[in-house]
DNA sequence: TCTGGGGTCCTAGGACCC
DNA sequence: TCTGGGGTCCTAGGACCC
């Protein structure tokens, strides 16, 4: 036992279903199984790894998918078996130590080193994790083990599918520099491409390619962040709760004229789901961004920051409006739009006393003295008490709620939102 | 036949203050 | 009158991740 020990020891897991709902689906209906399935229908939401192998890729439109596969079998999705089944997995990872940071849905990092005396090394509890994950939800998980997260992430990535890569410290380099850059967190296509420019294929190129080039070709933070994890120097920590920083609501519309008619109902729609996210975790926002994206797919984004923060419906709807009402007179050209988003930012915490009594309501007025900020905080309250007790169909806006083409369930959007 | 939805972080320019 | 510098916040856009 020397002292570096714990330093040189590979003891941070990362834990990723694989095709999670997929294999959900797949275990769900075992007629399923070996076939090539596509959760979704208008747009592909995930595919079966059999499924994969024809091209067929997440985020394809259905029609595209069909085309690549013609044998493909869609099917709609179980999303509270998703929901059900991930936090299960989760489960798994906390019965071995508390220190789980869950990343989404299908994925998250453990760090084990305060738990090897109760279970043995890394690797004996990568290999029971994915055995319990396997006999007790029946699910194929992937599992890297290393010293780093952005190792872990990696050694997973090459497990999958279906398997268990584990990192010894004293070849990481060996094994990190053999892979190609796009497996690096956060080189995307784009900064694989400007790599490419300068010849850089791989990690281990990366790693020696002098500071100045790669800063001058992605800038100064990415320069640094990529040299450093090139050497699997990865600072980061595992954070077992953060909470989010920003929340959002989007839909995409097709193609529809940029008039009144369309953008009012929809930004209402919008600034009521986000609206009523913030008010349940009695938060309120500063800063509201809007996104109009036009026909040819290009967008523009258009915020402002107040100087008080907001958690009112018609609040938010409001001045996101105004806000994209100034972008498309800024963009008279534009006729049609193919989407249109809200997302707040600068939350803050808002007691809850507030919430239970209306002061403070200063804040969301404008016109200090007028009784709207009144009506609202109690038209917001009627809502959101209904809506706990008959879910969240029981009311809303009338012209939103029918006529609305909705490409993508709801259940499927809470899916990915975060813990605000 | 043009591509869903929810997030994080970075950059660059400008306003403003000291 | 012109000159310099640092720090913070806001805005718009973009890359990336699941």
């Amino acid at each position: 036992m020397n002292e570096e020990q714990p330093e040189t020891t590979a003891t941070i897991l990362h834990a990723d279903l694989d095709a999670f709902y997929a294999s959900v689906e797949q275990l769900l209906d075992p007629s399923l199984r070996g076939k090539p399935i596509a959760v979704g229908g208008g747009v592909v939401l995930a595919a079966s790894y059999e499924a994969k192998a024809f091209g067929v890729r997440g985020g394809m439109p259905g029609r595209r998918a069909r085309e690549l596969c013609p044998q493909l079998i869609f099917v709609s999705g179980h999303f509270k078996d998703y929901q059900r089944l991930g936090g299960a997995a989760i489960k798994v990872l906390n019965d071995f130590t508390p220190l789980v940071e869950r990343i989404s849905i299908d994925e998250a990092f453990a760090d084990v080193a305060g738990c090897i005396h109760l279970f043995g090394s890394p690797a004996e509890i990568a290999r029971a994790i994915r055995r319990r994950v396997r006999a007790e939800i029946g699910l194929p998980i992937s599992i890297g083990v290393a010293r780093t997260k952005h190792l872990a992430k990696i050694a997973s990535q090459v497990a999958k599918p279906d398997g268990l890569v584990i990192v010894d410290p004293d070849t990481e380099l060996d094994f990190l520099h053999n892979l190609p850059v796009e497996l690096m967190w956060g080189v995307g296509p784009v900064t694989k491409a400007r790599l490419a420019q300068i010849g850089v294929l791989t990690i281990g190129q990366l790693a020696k390619t002098p500071g100045w080039s790669l800063e001058r070709l992605l800038g100064p933070a990415a320069g640094e962040k990529l040299t450093a994890l090139a050497w699997n120097r990865d600072p980061r920590e595992i954070k077992t709760q953060r909470r989010a920083r920003s929340a959002g609501a989007q839909s995409a519309l097709g193609r529809k004229p940029a008039e009144e008619r369309i953008i009012r109902p929809t930004l209402r729609h919008l600034a009521d789901r986000v609206a009523t996210r913030l008010r349940a975790k009695s938060r309120a926002a500063r800063t509201v961004t809007v996104r109009v994206r036009f026909a040819d797919l290009h967008s523009i984004t258009r915020s402002m920051t107040l100087d008080a923060p907001i958690s009112s419906t018609a609040m938010l709807a409001d001045i996101a409006e105004e806000l994209v009402r100034a972008a498309l007179a800024e963009n008279p050209d534009e006729k049609v739009i193919s989407l249109l988003a809200i997302s707040v930012s600068h939350l803050e915490e808002r007691p809850q006393l507030q919430l239970e009594l209306p002061l403070g309501l200063e804040d969301e007025q404008r016109r200090p003295g007028s009784k709207k900020g009144m009506r609202r905080w109690l038209a917001d309250r009627a809502v959101d008490l209904i809506r706990d007790r008959f879910g969240w169909q029981a009311v809303g806006y009338g012209s939103v709620m029918f006529g609305m083409s909705r490409s993508v369930p709801d259940e499927f959007r809470e899916l990915a939102e975060k813990d605000l």
